[in-house]
RNA sequence: GCGCCCGUAGCUCAGCCGGAUAGAGCACUUGAUUCCUAAUCAAGGGGUCGCAGGUUCGAGUCCUGCCGGGCGCACCA
């Protein structure tokens, strides 16, 4: 239950029920009428903005209609207390039990507490990696692999139909570059000696297995043959074996996609000519010359007369070629053709997760796909700043010189896939990170993943040993939903509940502003909310979760902590982190 | 020169389609451990939300212009 939503209705009934009445003008818009936490917990439990907001429509002053509708708020159910305050807030304090029976849903809904059809089952595509399939992912991809995987369990938990993607570059010249550097290694494989990689041509190790299974399979086949001859071969043959690198390197952080579009296939199939034909139809391509950038014309910049998309029209700086002097397609226009694929495929929803260096890519994206879709389609690209690698505040070089560079797989051999996906929400993905290869492994309050991992543990450890003190009760969820929850009064109970009851509203709005990183967060203020519990108990032994000389208070307890773990586990499954039973080693 | 992102406590950052006295961690000061993990917790000081205007009953949040930092800027992807 999404507490905030429900008391909305609560509200909006009585809103109607004013209309009716007549003490409010039928007819007024209520969409932005609110309830929410207020942002001090002494207010109350809920405020909502109804007075403030419909005072004016309604002529009315602000505290007048507030107290109107405190007054038929106060009968609602479960409500405790109503007040005003400010300019016209209605704070709403409810009643303890209501706060209690909360715990009862999170226990009947174990691990799927938070799920809801909130999104109504829209289908929405998530593609994000993307990464070209010239080699194994390094760590620059690690941020928009974790941001894009959570974003869409997120939004699968808040009920959308999610779709992960992820776009194969395999068209562009760089996969002729690969495939005449998978030529080279192939030669290697057959016993030449090709001395030093020549610049230009991929020097990874990577590829030394692509020339040996090549001659393997092929002999020494395409060894005498001209590039013209053996580069289509190779092309598939090593793009394949890139792919194959990227899905394991995917595998060990743990995600996997739904679809793999490749954007050569699209291009065999016409897909290009069939979006640039609707493009045309709409009159929004012409032959034109663009002016140089001011102020930075290239060097080589030469007047030429280009195939255009009038991206102007739609938002963007500048009209943008789609066809290459060679004749092949930008990337832009296969792009297009992708986008209004994935719109024909029934996604109205896209969103791409991108590395920030993409940022002057958005807007003409944006563009083509409103053209395209005659607006019908939405697109949200979720730009991902880089991620500075820190060794104890140190910076870790991380070099592409010599093909060697930090893979994303040598990173998570040395802190651990758990670790790398939630430090990665530990920012917006807009701003800047710091990864600290040292202090993620620090055991303490100043380690977010560290930290929260630890308050479920402890939540394990109250159970486990509540099996032998205990023994003979049945504890498990089940059982502890159905036991007597009145003796849990102490406030920092009740603080723990309302925080464990904001969890399914953290879902709702984290999905609808396609912000993941919202989670981490809020598991970490239920960390906290539990921490603070537990110590408290050893300041006062009446708070203790296990008292054995008063087994229906520690019942009771129990279903508080096996809760709070619960919930614990709920948000972690959904960044992907296994909660942890004990963190001693 | 243009576009995009960022600018909040000494440091690192939250701030939920505009809401009340702007929050948390670190650092600093003080305190809590015979007892479920003190790997934690409690309390305290610390702010012209980059600057200046504007819209609004109300602006850290929206708009405009500056300042500072990052990224990008025709036939790369």
């Amino acid at each position: 239950m999404n507490v905030f939503k429900h008391f909305r209705d609560v509200l909006l009934v009585e809103l109607e029920a004013l209309e009716k009445a007549g003490e409010l003008p039928s007819g007024l818009d209520f969409s932005r009428v609110s309830v929410e936490p207020p942002r001090d917990p002494s207010h109350g439990d809920l405020a909502t903005n109804a007075a403030m907001v419909l005072a004016k429509p309604a002529g009315l002053k602000p505290r007048d209609l507030a107290q109107t509708i405190a007054d038929r708020l106060a009968t609602a159910s479960h409500v405790n207390g109503v007040d005003i305050a400010g300019p016209g807030f209605i704070n709403i304090r409810l009643e303890d039990d209501f706060w209690r029976a909360r715990i009862r849903d999170v226990l009947k809904a174990g691990t799927g507490y938070g799920a809801s059809n909130f999104g109504a089952g829209t289908p929405v595509n998530v593609e994000y990696v993307s990464a070209n399939p010239t080699g194994p992912l390094h760590v620059g991809h690690a941020r928009g692999t974790v941001v894009g995987d959570v974003l869409a369990s997120l939004l699968a938990k808040a009920g959308y139909a999610v779709t992960r993607e992820f776009y194969v570059n395999d068209a562009g010249g760089q996969i002729d570059v690969l495939a005449r550097s998978a030529h080279l290694r192939y030669r290697e494989a057959l016993g030449e000696d090709i001395g030093a990689i020549p610049e230009g041509l991929y020097p990874g190790d990577y590829l030394i297995d692509v020339g040996q299974a090549l001659a393997q399979r092929d002999g020494a086949k395409w060894r005498d043959l001209s590039e013209q001859q053996w580069l289509p071969e190779f092309r598939t043959f090593t793009t394949n074996a890139m792919m194959a690198l990227i899905k394991s390197d995917l595998a060990s952080i743990g995600v996997h996609h739904d679809v793999y579009t490749s954007e050569q296939s699209l291009i065999n199939s016409g897909g290009v000519e069939n979006a640039l034909e609707t493009l045309k139809s709409r009159d929004l391509l012409y032959r034109g010359t663009l002016e140089p950038p001011k102020g930075r014309a290239p060097e080589d910049w030469e007047p030429r007369p280009q195939l255009l998309f009038r991206a102007s029209e739609f938002g963007d700086d500048t009209d943008r070629p789609l066809q290459k002097s060679d004749g092949s397609w930008t990337y832009f226009a296969s792009d297009l053709a992708y986008h209004l694929d994935k719109y024909r495929r029934g996604f109205s929803t896209m969103i791409d997760v991108l590395g920030a260096d993409h940022g002057g890519y958005v807007k003409r994206m944006q563009a083509g796909v409103k053209a395209l879709t005659e607006n019908k389609g939405d697109l949200d690209v979720k730009m991902c700043q880089m991620v500075r690698l820190l060794a104890a505040g140190e910076p870790a070089v991380m070099s592409k010189r010599g093909g060697t560079f930090v893979t994303l797989k040598e990173l998570l051999d040395e802190v651990g896939g758990d670790v790398v996906r939630f430090i990665m929400l530990t920012r917006r993905n807009d701003a800047a990170l710091d990864f600290d290869l040292v202090k993620v492994k620090d055991q303490s309050r100043e380690n977010p993943v560290f930290y929260v991992h630890y308050a479920h543990a402890r939540c394990r450890s109250v159970l486990r040993h509540a099996a032998t003190e205990l023994a003979g009760a049945d504890l498990s969820p089940e059982a502890l939903a159905k036991v007597d929850l009145s003796p849990l009064t102490d406030s920092a109970e009740l603080a723990l509940m309302k925080t464990m009851a904001v969890w399914p509203r953290t879902v709702e709005s984290a999905a609808l502003a396609h912000e993941p990183h919202r989670l981490a967060f809020y598991l970490q203020e239920l960390a906290a909310s539990f921490h603070a519990l537990w110590t408290k108990g050893k300041d006062e032994a009446s708070l203790r979760f296990l008292l054995p000389a008063d087994p229906a208070l520690s019942l009771a307890r129990l279903a508080l902590v096996q809760a709070a773990a619960t919930v614990l586990a709920s948000g972690m499954e959904v960044i992907g982190v296994k909660p942890l039973e004990e963190l001693r080693s």
